[in-house]
This record gives structure tokens, sequence and C-alpha cells, in this order.
DNA sequence: ATTACGGTATGACGTTACGTCAGTGTCAAC
DNA sequence: GTTGACACTGACGTAACGTCATACCGTAAT
């Protein structure tokens, strides 16, 4: 069993860490003392292990929390995926000494580099970020399964050029749903407009069955990041959008 | 000249922090419009370049400015060593990788790791990362000198026994003087201390002449983050050193 | 029994680097 | 003239701690 000291010297983590860490709930000790002492057991240890791993993959500590609390994390597969982000976090890293290399060959004379090219490694991070994080996520919510390999291999060769298209087509069918939520979710363009939707996904990520459309409108709201981002868009839209995808499979699974 | 949407986009980097920076002074547009607009010319966007670079290098803002503000900052060999930073990273997510295959064996019924193994590449950034920073920030200081390549070479083949032999060596050399601090930096013993300070660098980094023993002195005091480092110790442990050191110099160079 | 020191606790303020929002002005297309 | 996008400033909020103050606990030396 580790005292707070002993715990922050084997992990590198501070005392201070470990106090908010059992603060917000993310790393409870396993008991306390009756002098009011923190003691860790090996559970703990090996919890704190996958925070720092997580940590590591810049995920907020809600989110670890989230994740690590769920009965259905997987430590393992949770490896291999901050595995797989660490080869990426690696290449990103070889991109960016590439282009320490011609930032100073264009010093010495070499060949210029367009602004453009001079902002590349720094501009592909952020889009691989957001990549990498929402892989995870939708890997958190369906692990393994047909739909996330699907995506992987679709995705795998997109360009920039590809990610910002089908961006902006997304982006676009969210304006023009927005624009007619005064006609509420079951509004025939919406519903149109709701198919679209789901097609989009069918065609650039994974096979978006019903089932899985139902559950997407539903992480929406439920999950606090989904739905911060999408009231972004407009206040309320997230649940409009989960009542409009409910709305749509439900008349859907009556046409079968 | 692009105005702040364009350079967002271009860059990557949001508005909001180009405003920031603005704010601070870290970078300046080159003109102000008579509409109160904000134009960035190329030694802008260059200036953003470096300053995503040491962004990359965890350096914050108001280090981030000293540093590119210096008329000796030399981009070239920031350039060289953000990249040798960079490749560090690289090894470093190579031991991370290591670790997560080790992890996940271990789950699968292979070998089981210790808790010290568990965290070492957690620690181990720890460790390299105030490496890194030690180096970048005595680097600037003095460059490509003899005295960086003599500490690089030497510092090179440190294994973590070596780093943490040296490390208490030295905090038991600032305990003592600590301890003799009421003394005055003129003491007889304290001075010897210094001496046994000085010897300490040069046989562990480099040839730590009294020319640079000065330098650092004067760095305990004036870098904000030495100072505040330093001052942990004990409240004013930085002025005292630096007048220590000096004093002790002054009588070297009588004696010569 | 006392003392000294390191370790432990809690509460609270401060920090960095922005994100987000509100209110208002500017620009260019219609 | 209107409108939507872009631009400005000021200000509040956030995450993840670091740091500090104050007080208690544990242990070893005296």
């Amino acid at each position: 069993m580790y005292k707070v000291k002993e715990l922050a010297e084997l992990t590198g983590v501070s005392v201070r860490t470990l106090h908010h860490y059992d603060h917000i709930g993310l790393l409870s000790p396993k008991e306390i003392g009756e002098n009011g002492y923190r003691y860790y057991g090996q559970v703990e240890v090996t919890r704190l292990q996958q925070i720092l791993f997580f940590k590591e993959m810049d995920f907020s500590l809600s989110r670890i929390k989230q994740i690590i609390d769920d009965p259905e994390f997987d430590q393992a597969s949770a490896l291999r995926q901050h595995k797989e982000i660490l080869m990426e976090k690696k290449k990103r890293i070889e991109r960016m000494v590439k282009s320490v290399d011609q930032t100073l060959d264009s010093l010495e004379g070499g060949k210029t580099m367009t602004d453009k090219e001079r902002f590349e490694p720094f501009s592909r991070e952020e889009m691989e970020k957001h990549q990498e994080k929402y892989e995870a996520e939708v890997k958190e919510r369906w692990g393994d399964t047909d739909a996330y390999r699907e995506s992987k291999q679709k995705t795998a060769s997109y360009t920039d050029e590809d990610w910002k298209k089908i961006q902006n087509e997304s982006n676009e069918i969210d304006r023009q749903i927005i624009a007619r939520m005064e006609y509420g979710p079951a509004d025939q363009e919406v519903q149109r407009l709701i198919g679209q939707k789901q097609q989009h996904i069918t065609d650039h990520f994974y096979t978006c069955s019903d089932e899985i459309f139902r559950g997407l409108g539903d992480m929406y709201v439920n999950d606090p990041r989904f739905k911060k981002n999408i009231d972004k868009w407009k206040e309320g839209y997230a649940e409009f959008l989960r009542d409009a995808i409910h709305r749509y499979c439900d008349r859907s699974n009556k046409k079968k």
C-alpha cells in the first residue's frame, strides 16, 4: 500500500495532483486510515497507469473518468487504441522534423516554402487530433465493430482536401436543417435532410444503420461534449437532431 | 497581407489566440488599418511559425516572447534544437509504445511488470522534459559554445542513476549553503561550498569558468523561472547565491 | 515528556492560455 | 438602405493544477 508521497514518487505525479484526482473522484484511495491518511493499493496503481495513458492522449480528466468508470471499459482495447494514437503522434513528429529541415534549408538559401507548407505540420496536427478524438469516441461506443473497422478503412486514405470537402458537405446539411427548425423535427424537408445526413455518414465513414443512427442521435444529447459542440450551431439543435433522427427511423421502420 | 481570419485559417490558430498574442505583445500585426483591423505581413507569418515551433516544445508564451525578442536570437540554431527535442519526443513515444505492448502482454498472462516499470515511460518523460528545458535554456544563453557541446557530450550517456546522484550531490551542496546563509555570502565556509558547486558543474556538465559562473549567478536572479525555482529552497536564496558567486570569483581573480 | 522535522490533511487563491459571449463597428454584396 | 460576414474590445469562465497557509499526525532523538 502506498501513501501519497510514495505514490507520487513512484509515478512522477505530484501530491497535489493525487489530492485533486481524489477530490474529483477520478482516483480514490483504497482506504482512509484512522489518521485521515490516504492509502492506495494495487487496483489504484493500475487505475493511475490507465489515467496517465489517457492523459498522454490529451483526454480531459472528466472524459477519463467517464471512460474508465464505464463497466464496459476494456483496458486491453483501450491500450491498443493508445498504441495507434502514439504511432500517429510519432508520424506527426516525423513530419515536424521534416518541416524543421525544410525551414532550415529555406533559411540557408535553398527552396523557399509557401506559407501553407510552413504551417502544415501544425495544422495537420489539429486535423488529426480531431480525427483521433473522434475515432476514440466512436470506438468507445462500439469498440471493434464492423462499423468502426469500415470507418477506419475508408478514412485511412483521406487527404486534407477530402476531409474539408466532407466537413463542408456535412456542415451544409446542418445549416439547411437549422434553417427549418421552426417547422419541427417531423417537417418533410427536415426528414429529407436527415436522410441525407445518414447517407453522408454511410458514404464517407461507415454503414449507418437505423440502429446506429438512433444511437448517434441519443449520444448527441446525452454526451456533454457532443451536446456542447452541436448546440454551438444553434441552441437546442442537439435535441432537435435526436428527435428528428428518431422520427426518421420510425418512418423508415414502418416502410419495411 | 493577412487579416485575422485569413491568418487563422492558414495556420490553424484561432482568431482569439491571435488577439491574445497581440495583447501580450507576442505577435503584433504589421499594421492596424484606419478601420482598426489587424493586418499581418510576411515577417509576422514567420514569427508565428517560430512561436508554434516553441509551443510544440512546451514553452510558455512569456518564455517564447523573451526568446524570440532577444536580438541574439538565432532562428537556425533554435530550429536545430527543436529538431533534437522532437527526436527526444519521438524516442519517448517509442518507449511508451513499448510500455503499452508490455502492459498488454502482462494483461494476457505474460510477464508481470513491477509498479516501477509500469510508470517508467511517464516518469522518464518528466526527467527528460527537465533536461530538455534545462538544455534549451543553457543553449539560449550560450548557444553553440564549447560549454554547451561539452555538456551535451558528457550528459549524453547519463543514466537515471547518474542523474539522481548528480542531483542529490547538487542538492546537498545547496542545503549546506542555505544552512549558513545567516553568516552572509562572504562567509569562509559558504565560499568553500560555492567552490564546490563550481567544481561539481565542471565535473558533470561543462568546464565552468569564472565568467560562466558569474553569468549563472546573474541568471539565477534575473531569469524569473530560475529565481522562482531557486527561491523555493529558501526565500532570497537566489540573490544570496549570486552575491556569493561574485564574491568567490572576485577572490579567485585576485589569486591570479 | 518534549522537541523537531517531515509527512499529511483541507481550504483557498493564483496561474496559463485560451474559449465563449455580448455589444458594437466595418465591409461588401445585393 | 439592408444584410450577413467579418472585425473590434472587454469580460467572464474553464481546466488542471501550483502554491500557500494553517493545523494535525508520525517518528525519532533527546
